[in-house]
DNA sequence: CAGAATCCTTCACGATACTG
DNA sequence: CAGTATCGTGAAGGATTCTG
């Protein structure tokens, strides 16, 4: 088939545009640290605490659901940012740690959050200004 | 009413679960930080054209939808991270630049970036070594 | 060119219930 | 305690159309 139907282009061209992507190996770990929940865990681990337990990291980060605390967290695991130690004790108890890996992402995270307390005032009187010229 | 349904309950917790995040100033910023199109969009401003078009940041985000970069584009700007400028011309040109805030940011984001590039061999191998072993 | 407005889809996420 | 599994929904975001 020589023509192309609508549908074949755009099909095409979103191919195109995911292998342009590839092709730029930042973009993919850029998508997966651009998230809330992993900049959380991340500042939660790399806290005053080494290590923390599940149901530690579930009130610390008060307001994730389980659901989303557990998938970030094997999220994190899968990639080697954290590790993931089960002790058979009874309850059973599960204990999570930054890897050499996540921890050297915690630090530029962490002067992130740095910047985001330092600037706040700032971004709400630029808002406020914003707000009040367009309004 | 002294009793209250599970729904009053659970909107109170609510309530008193975002006030405590209020209480953290660097979570409002931080949501808004991360995000992918923040991410890229200070990425793009802050390379080597020190101003862009509208249709030049859509080309270089390709596949972003302009919803999406508008939008984005509107936060940044009353955030006072980018500043919008347009010129009268026929048709209208519209330019986009860092302000100083905004260029602060990106200094910190492109070290994230950084990151992603130097370590993603390091990502991709820990997770095929995740996926063996949970195979 | 640089959007604004609208419709429509999907899927991310929360709520709930169950388990080793 | 630390999850897994399932279901339902709202809101994010894409596609499309129209405009100064």
């Amino acid at each position: 088939m020589a023509t192309k139907t609508a549908a074949q282009k755009r099909a095409q061209a979103k191919e195109a545009y995911d292998a342009f992507m590839a092709s730029c190996p930042s973009r993919q770990l850029l998508d997966r640290i651009s998230d809330k929940w992993v900049a959380l865990i991340l500042a939660a681990l790399g806290g005053e605490s080494p290590s923390m337990r599940y149901s530690e990291l579930s009130r610390r980060l008060a307001g994730v659901s389980q659901k989303m605390l557990t998938q970030t967290l094997r999220s994190l695991e899968r990639d080697g940012l954290i590790t993931r130690t089960v002790t058979p004790t009874v309850p059973v108890t599960v204990t999570y740690e930054l890897t050499d890996l996540g921890l050297s992402l915690h630090q530029l995270m962490y002067g992130i959050k740095e910047w985001a307390e330092a600037h706040m005032d700032e971004v709400l009187t630029n808002r406020d200004n914003y707000d009040t010229q367009h309004a």
